[in-house]
DNA sequence: CAACCGGTAA
DNA sequence: CTCGTTACCGGTTG
């Protein structure tokens, strides 16, 4: 807030008497900006006089001359956040341009909360808008004139921005600009001009490129209306036009005028850097204040060989993948930058576009080899690109493309393997690293840390970088790079919107509330914090309340999906309610053949997953997700699980198509982690229930420990299984300190006989764990067949997990 | 020889 | 703070 205080008290010494003619019928009488905002702190003002000039500028007169529902915006100067009416006509095009230029925070029914940062700002004038424009439709849609101080802070903040591009022409790197001045200034800082090529006489000057005509493959211009492609390129008269509302247009053709004002007379200014100076500069010119973008002019690429692709005739991409991809390519070159939308609403497709767009060599990594799998298959779907010109490399297949260019299929961990490399991977990699590649496409951006991009982009010489997500958020502050090392936010959906237009589905959230039975509750006071989670896992109420849910949904006929982190509730439950389960620790064909039950079976309509189900697990249509366990507070757990069910779009016709149940053991720590971690979705607009009773659980036949005995069993187990893991605990500090050497499967056991005060608890653990493999049996084996070295398998899993189990 | 499994480090 | 994942290596099998 520092330098935002600065702001206000300076623009009070200005005080601009009158706001600038913006051709707009808002009355003056409402006061300077300054004034409003200030109200609290200038003493020197009268309450009369305040309450006279408020009444004046709230009669009905003068609200009529302010046309106030076509004034959908709240600005707050002092913490420049900007609150947005979403009931008014004009939101949806308010909405479009705010989410470009601001951090939306928060967007629930009516209201809209948007920050104006210099994250936001620096992301807004990187898709090619003018500070004054910003400016001016803010001060169009304000209901009160624009505070001075955010009209400072946005050009404060923005003059530097976008006005230094890196570029990659013919195989050489440009840093180039419009203005002479920033350059020399830029040469004359000895980090830079050390770098340059070509001495002090490099400067390049040439009259700016025209637009070129882009047209995105996939959109209803490139299906038949070519001869107007210009309208690709302003995305917000695309946007304007595409909803189909051509009433409000004024205020964008408005500011368009201004944009295309004096496009023939402007020049571009350049100076040459070496590939291996580009990092250093980038990084010296965010310093100074010039964020670098990067553009690649993929049309006037002669040297890289141009892949053969394009989407199959057949397929359009939905309106907000357009304008996902618009801001993308607005000026014919493609932006690097991240795009976000929910899970289940085409990320993939975007990709491909984009890839189709640029058509060059393409480079795709992804987190899992699951995911590098599915986007070659999803290439081969809706791109026309022959086979053999998309290759995977991972640990287990290594291919090449056979011609010129192509398309490779990566993961992270690949790409960024520092440890000794196989040879077949090593030779792929300088292969990789020999070529120049048109677009890199970064899957799932979030759960990556920096430092991995970092490597990626220092090893892979790429044109250009796509990032995608569905949730561009960390509780760790790993992300904060992102902005300068792929690229700013390019777009980010509303995930509301969507499921308004049935883009994904709509899902009614709810928490339950579970009380703790007495017992459990005594010992959950008792405990320290690492027994406690369990106690309140494995709350009885907890455990009926998932029963009748479970229950319920499956009468209606809903594909039903329990989340927990912990393995130990999560087999107890699942076992107890004779469920499949998947966790980290069931073998690969295992977990497809109870996948593809669950899918197409109608007797398997429930299925228990660990973590495992969060990603890396392509999950078959599901339209209920319960929740019993999860990690701490973290918001993108919340929010990835949610996504798992937004692709669910049967039964279309009733309120809701999906339903989220969060569990949660009353008044112990679970409720604050709770909360927390539905901050996220809240924000995206939904509504969480609270649900204290289910109606009808006492009658559901065949409850789990119902009885007082039950449950006084489920306890011992539970107080055991602490008491176990607590005293091995202990017992590693003593002997071993915090790593030991870890003992293979059976030195496990053998090791366990050696401690001896561990030793008689552990064997009473292990005991019931046998226990639970029987049952598992029986369910998970009707699902998979007969005869199977399965068992024996599973069984050594048990023992493993067991033996890990004591270790640590 | 290719495919697969199990173990380990990160 | 635990869980899950991947790459790589070496061994076995058809």
């Amino acid at each position: 807030m520092g330098p935002k205080r600065q702001a206000s008290s300076s623009a009070r010494g200005v005080r601009p008497s009158k706001r600038p003619a913006s051709g707009t019928a808002t009355p003056q009488s409402i006061g300077s900006s300054d004034d409003y905002s200030e109200a609290g702190e200038e003493a020197s003002e009268s309450e009369a006089e305040n309450l006279s000039k408020a009444v004046k500028a709230f009669s009905a007169e003068s609200l009529k001359n302010q046309n106030h529902e076509n004034r959908p915006l709240w600005i707050d100067a002092k913490k420049a956040r900007i609150t947005l009416e979403s009931f008014s006509p004009l939101a949806a095009h308010a909405q479009d341009f705010l989410t470009t230029i601001a951090e939306p925070l928060s967007r629930p029914i009516y209201l809209h909360e948007y920050a104006l940062t210099v994250h936001s700002l620096y992301a807004a004038v990187s898709v090619g808008l003018v500070p004054q424009d910003i400016i001016n439709f803010l001060d169009r849609l304000s209901k009160t004139p624009l505070p001075a101080e955010i009209k400072k802070f946005i050009l404060g903040c923005t003059q530097a921005f976008g006005k230094v591009k890196l570029v990659l022409k013919h195989n050489r790197y440009f840093l180039e600009t419009p203005d002479n001045k920033v350059l020399q200034k830029l040469v004359k800082d000895e980090v830079i001009g050390a770098q340059r090529v070509g001495g002090s006489e490099g400067i390049i000057t040439e009259k700016a490129p025209k637009l070129g005509g882009l047209v995105i493959p996939g959109t209803r211009d490139a299906a038949g209306m070519k001869q107007q492609p210009e309208q690709q390129e302003q995305d917000r008269t695309a946007a304007a036009d595409k909803d189909g509302v051509a009433k409000e247009d004024d205020i964008f053709l408005t500011l368009r005028e201004d944009d295309d004002d004096d496009d023939d007379d402007k020049h571009i200014h350049s100076i040459e850097i070496p590939a291996g100076g580009v990092e250093p500069v980038q990084k010296r010119c965010l310093e100074l204040g010039y964020p670098v973008l990067e553009e690649y002019d993929f049309n006037n690429d002669q040297v890289n060989a141009n892949l053969d692709i394009d989407l199959k005739p057949n397929t359009t991409i939905r309106s907000y993948q357009e304008k996902s991809l618009s801001k993308m390519f607005s000026n014919g070159r493609a932006r690097s930058g991240i795009i976000v939308l929910p899970c289940g609403a085409g990320k993939t497709l975007v990709g491909i576009t984009a890839a189709c767009t640029i058509r060059k060599g393409i480079v795709i990594l992804c987190t899992s080899s699951m995911s590098v799998v599915q986007w070659r298959n999803e290439f081969l779907k809706w791109s026309n690109i022959s086979p053999n010109d998309i290759a995977i490399f991972t640990s287990d297949h290594k291919e090449k493309f056979s011609r010129n260019t192509g398309i490779i299929v990566s993961t992270y961990s690949m790409v960024t393997q520092t440890r000794s490399r196989s040879y077949d991977a090593q030779k792929m990699m300088d292969f990789m690293q020999s070529r120049e590649w048109g677009l890199m496409i970064l899957d799932e951006v979030h759960v990556v840390p920096a430092s991995i991009f970092r490597k990626v982009t220092h090893s892979i010489a790429t044109h250009s970088k796509l990032g995608l997500t569905a949730t561009l958020l960390r509780e760790d502050d790993k992300i904060t790079d992102l902005n300068f090392l792929i690229g700013p936010k390019l777009y980010e959906a509303n995930w509301m919107e969507l499921a308004d237009q049935g883009h994904i589905a709509k899902v009614q959230c709810a928490e339950v509330w579970c009380p703790m039975t007495t017992e459990f509750y005594q010992e959950y006071l008792r405990e320290s914090s690492r027994k406690r989670a369990l106690l309140y896992i494995m709350n009885p109420r907890k455990f009926q309340a998932c029963q009748f849910l479970i229950d319920y949904h499956e009468k209606r006929g809903d594909k039903v999906i329990v989340f927990s982190d912990n393995v130990f509730a999560l087999e107890r439950y699942a076992l107890k309610l004779n469920k499949a389960y998947i966790y980290g620790g069931t073998p690969q064909n295992e977990r497809l053949r109870i996948l593809e039950n669950f899918q197409h079976n109608e007797q398997v309509n429930t299925i228990f997953l660990s973590k495992i189900g969060d990603t890396s697990l392509d999950l078959p249509e599901a339209t209920c997700l319960i929740q019993i366990s999860s990690h701490y507070g973290s918001r993108r757990q919340e929010a990835q699980r949610l996504g798992r069910i937004l692709r669910a779009k049967r039964r279309n016709d009733e309120g809701f198509n999906a339903f989220f149940y969060s569990l949660v053991s009353k008044d112990t720590q679970e409720m604050y982690y709770s909360s927390k971690r539905q901050a996220f979705l809240v924000d995206q607009g939904y509504a969480f229930k609270v649900i204290t009773h289910l109606q009808g659980i006492e009658n559901l036949p065949g409850l789990a420990y119902a009885s007082p005995a039950e449950r006084r069993e489920l306890l011992q187990e539970v107080m055991l299984q602490n008491e176990t893991s607590a005293d091995v605990e202990k017992i590693d500090d003593d002997l071993f300190g915090a790593r030991s050497g870890r003992p293979s499967g059976k030195g496990g056991i053998a090791r366990r006989g050696v401690k001896r005060t561990a030793g008689m608890l552990s064997e009473l653990a292990g005991g019931q764990d046998m226990a639970y493999i029987e049952y598992n049996k029986s369910r998970n084996k009707e699902l998979k067949g007969k005869h199977n070295p399965l068992f024996k398998k599973m069984a050594r899993e048990q023992q493993r997990r067991k033996a890990q189990r004591l270790d640590g």
